[in-house]
DNA sequence: TCAAAAACATGATATTGGTCATGTTTTATC
DNA sequence: GATAAAACATGACCAATATCATGTTTTTGA
């Protein structure tokens, strides 16, 4: 079931400096002298689709960084149920939080949704980072402070909402995040299964599959995994609560 | 609905420096010297259980600390449907996120659930604090974490449980968090109906209740509102899905 | 202490969404 | 391009929970 991740490590090496960690506002924060420290202390690793960057219960000992592909942040039960809490895109931090602190263990699981490439920078390192740049400092607090209204969001929606809302407002959302404009609509950058939507609005897989169909009949969406658009995202909005 | 709250700043008096103030560790991780700035630029209000100390959509001015009673965390729908997202006790943080850095808009409504004592400082008063003690920043940034691994866990619970088991998780929670040992179990020291706990979990007061009775007829719990006391909370947690 | 309001309780019924079963279509892989 | 596996689809049925209605008990406040 866990293959063992293609190791790649490149620390050291000039592959970090390249534009990807352009958009990564933790990194941009810092002085000349401080990023390309900081740069050097982050070691680079590829996943593949059924890998894992870390599981629930692992032990906390690196503060990771997003820098291609998409990861997903899933809980799960003995029993076997899934419940993914956040999809992760390059430039995202994961990690940074408490569990990290007093070096205790992930409370969830870190999963790649195809191939992925992820920096990571030992706690220690990190903590460092933090404590001499009041800016970096900030801008976690930012980011954390901005993950916390997401999952309060969601725990509002999941609270409330009847299935079909909380699926109408999953795809309007990633139309906004991920989606790409086209002829048709809007298109989702990454593979996207009725089985995942399951797992991200708390329903079966069954039922979201009949909901997408309605909505299909609805010209509200087309398409399936590989290719989701939205052809009618104001439509779609007309579903959410708010 | 709206009653004005009983204002009584007590601005640079010696109040703040009473024992209720001990156990912030924001504040006791500074040194002497700006741990008597900050508390001279902190100001207290008191609200009653009608007051509200800040609704969803206002502006975000001030960071908040709760100094004696309990404070609710709400997000409603137009159509009044209401969500408790969180209850803050004496010592919790709040509006330390991002909302409070573009001067944004509050996501929620703040609450108090009977009478309340409050603590707040000025946005640029608490940017200013963080910026020049790192150790302030990493006490936000650790307590940030712990909310954002607090609202996933409840995210999971929501889209996983049942209605029983999450009122088993709330109740074993409250348990752990604000329960006070006594002959007969584990007395709940804040009030809290049965319509308090339906927002608390997403489900309907009549559900709650319905739930509760059977509990009651298990002798898992006793009592309501007022004095509710957890009999068997081993049993309790049978009931949870970890 | 008395009245009004809030909280608690329970039944009947409707709705939503889960479960299980079975079949088709699409995608991935050799 | 053949084949296996995964994803998608749909129906029948059932369980969980919402909704609505009505009544009792407890709490609150004048």
């Amino acid at each position: 079931m866990s293959k063992r991740p293609n190791i790649s490590s490149s620390k050291g090496t000039g592959i970090l400096t390249d534009s990807l960690l352009d958009n990564v506002p933790l990194l941009n924060i810092l002085g000349a002298q401080d990023r390309q420290r900081i740069l050097g202390e982050l070691s680079e690793t590829r996943y593949g689709k059924d890998d894992f960057i870390f599981r629930e219960g692992d032990p906390t000992e690196y503060f990771h960084i997003v820098k291609e592909g998409t990861v997903k942040c899933v809980k799960s039960t003995p029993d076997g149920k899934e419940c993914t809490l956040k999809m992760l895109m390059p430039g995202d931090l994961f990690c940074c939080d408490a569990a990290a602190f007093d070096g205790g263990c992930h409370p969830g699981t870190a999963q790649p949704m195809g191939n992925v490439s992820i920096l990571r920078m030992h706690r220690k390192t990190y903590f460092d980072m933090l404590r001499r740049s009041p800016d970096a400092a900030m801008e976690v607090i930012k980011y954390l402070g901005n993950r916390l209204n997401e999952a309060q969001e969601k725990t509002k929606i999941l609270a409330l909402d009847r299935a079909d809302q909380r699926l109408a407002a999953l795809l309007a959302d990633l139309a906004a995040r991920n989606g790409i404009k086209d002829a048709q609509g809007i298109r989702l950058s990454m593979r996207l299964t009725r089985q995942d939507m399951a797992n991200m609005i708390g329903a079966t897989t069954e039922t979201v599959i009949r909901i997408m169909s309605r909505f299909k009949r609805e010209r509200l969406v087309s398409g399936t995994a590989n290719r989701l658009v939205i052809l009618n995202l104001e439509k779609l909005k007309a579903f959410l609560s708010v």
